[in-house]
This record gives C-alpha cells, structure tokens and sequence, in this order.
DNA sequence: CTATAATAGTTACATATGAAACTATTTGCA
DNA sequence: TGCAAATAGTTTCATATGTAACTATTATAG
C-alpha cells in the first residue's frame, strides 16, 4: 500500500506519459532517419503538407502543434534536401506557401504506410473495443492537459 | 473519410502521445523550476530517493529510465545544492550510495502533494472506471512500446 | 501620407541532450 | 600474481531546442 506522502513514479502518469511516449518517438524517429534522413519534425511537416498542400509556416505552427522555429528549421531542412518547395505569397511578401516536391511526395507516399504500420503494431495489443476507449481518453486527456496549461495549482 | 494513402497527422497516436506528454511535462517542470529549481530529471532522481534510499546510480537508472548520462547530471546539481548526499560504497569504491539530505526531504514531502494534486487535476475528467481502464490501455502500450523498440517493420 | 504597431519568419545565444570516449576500480582467469 | 575484460560513473563533443532579438513587410492611427 502506498502511504500519502510518497509518490510512486512508476504509476505516476506523468512519467508514464512520458516514458511511453519517448520509446515510441525514438522508435520512429530511428525509423525514419534510416531510410529517409529525415527527423520528427520534417516528417510532420510532410504528412501535413500531403494532406493540406499550399500552407503558410504559421498554418503548420498551427496543424503541428509545433513552435514556429521548429517550423523554421524542419522547412529550411526540406528545402535544402529538396523535399518541399516555397513561392512567396503574392497578396502578403512576409508570407510564403509551402507544398511538397516530387521528391517529397514520393517520401510522403512511402512513409504513410510506414507510420501506419507502426501504429497497428503498437496497437495490436489492443481490441477494436480497447481502441477505440484508447482514442476517447486520450481525448480527454489532451484538453485536459491543455486547460491546465498556465493554470497553477495552490 | 481518410483514404488509405494519406495520414491524419492529428489521429496519428505516437503525434498525439507527443503532444499530450509535452504539455503535462512542461506544465509539470514549470511548476518544479518555480517553486523548487528543479529540472525534471532532478525531480525523478529525488521521487525514486524518497522512496528508497541508499541507491547506486546505475539503480536509478533502473528505476527512472533515464540513460546515465542523465542520472549522472541530475545527481551532481543535486549534490550541489544539497538535496542530496554521496557516500562511496565500501564493498566497491567504483559505486556510491546516494540519499536525500534533509532539505531534499523537505522538498520531497512538499512536491509529492504538488504532484498528485497536478495527476488528480488531469485525471479530473475522467470517471474511477475510465481512469482504471487508462491505468491497463497504458500498460498495454508501455509492453508492447517495449517490444517494438528494435524491432524493424518490413 | 507617415510613423507606429503588428505580423511572418529567421537568426543568435544559451542550455539541454545523447553517443562515445574516458577514468577509476573491480572481476575473471591464465 | 598479473593482465585483459567488465563495470560504475564522468566528461567531451556534436547536435537539438527554446527564448528572445532581429529583419522584412504590412496594417493602422493620426
């Protein structure tokens, strides 16, 4: 039994959050260096711009849950690596459109199947019915979480 | 409808385990930076301390999952403010013991509440049975993270 | 109009992190 | 014994990251 004034770290959901999510991200972050050379941040970058094509560096900001100079980074990477292109939007010359290459196109086709492959592995342990329970406490979690962002407890 | 070559980067379960693990962490190390100095990792080293006393670093490693690198900085800013005390073990003088001081189990005692009371807040959405249910989804993941990490995917 | 403020995005700086090399000590074994 | 390999922990180095300062451009108040 766990007395009140001590914390066990290795059910303290913090830690949990983290831990997991740390041994999935390098797991695919290791994934996608070998075979694209490509970090977390530009694979993101990519699958958003494979669905939304034409987006602003502040649209990404918002569709990537990412700081602006994270954006900055991962689009000056892919642009060097010739993985996405960038006109400069006319009506507004601070602003510039951003959509992917061929070449990123091509990544973007090999890696969905990747990705997705990966999610059906580490979900596998789980029923269509625990899946889907999964999908609305994380949901709960995530505006949870964000509420008690800047929120301080007494 | 999401067709199979595209990816919804926001259904997408390691994206949104990212972004829910970054919010309550950062929300949690600007809670521990502002009222204690305190890093993450120093606050892990210390909750395991607090529990058990008289560990070698190599068995917080264990206990954390933090690589010894990470240990190994955690413990000498913490010697360094005093949280914390080093004796060498006799038996072998390459290992030494460490256990909270005095002011580290005065911070101990006044951040275990803080944390449960940051868990409960996050947890405040959900029902006693849906937070038993999160409780056995999460180590489901947390096996077969496990499991998938080294394993290629064809 | 023009000066000031706001906005998009980049760069600089300081700190954090991980892998690999290193030091000190102990173990295993010829 | 005595020497190679293993182990505990630290340091180094190269890279990543976030905050704040900066540049360029556009919007707005007077």
């Amino acid at each position: 039994m766990d007395t009140d004034d001590t914390l066990v770290l290795e059910s303290f959901l913090p830690y949990r959050l983290s831990v997991l999510s740390n041994r999935v991200s390098s797991t695919i972050a290791a994934l996608y260096a070998d075979r694209f050379s490509l970090t977390i941040p530009e694979w993101r970058v990519i699958a958003v711009l494979g669905r939304f094509p034409d987006l602003s560096a502040a649209e990404l900001v918002q569709r990537t849950e990412m700081d602006k100079v994270a954006i900055s980074r991962a689009v000056s990477r892919l642009l060097k690596t010739g993985r996405i292109r960038r006109q400069v939007f006319p009506d507004d010359r601070r602003r510039s459109l951003l959509e992917l290459s061929k070449a990123g196109q091509k990544v973007y086709q090999q890696i969905v199947p990747l990705a997705r492959s990966y999610e059906e592995g580490l979900l596998s342990a789980l029923s269509e019915r625990q899946k889907s329970t999964l999908d609305s406490l994380l949901n709960a979690l995530l505006a949870r979480s964000l509420e008690m962002k800047g929120i301080e407890p007494r």
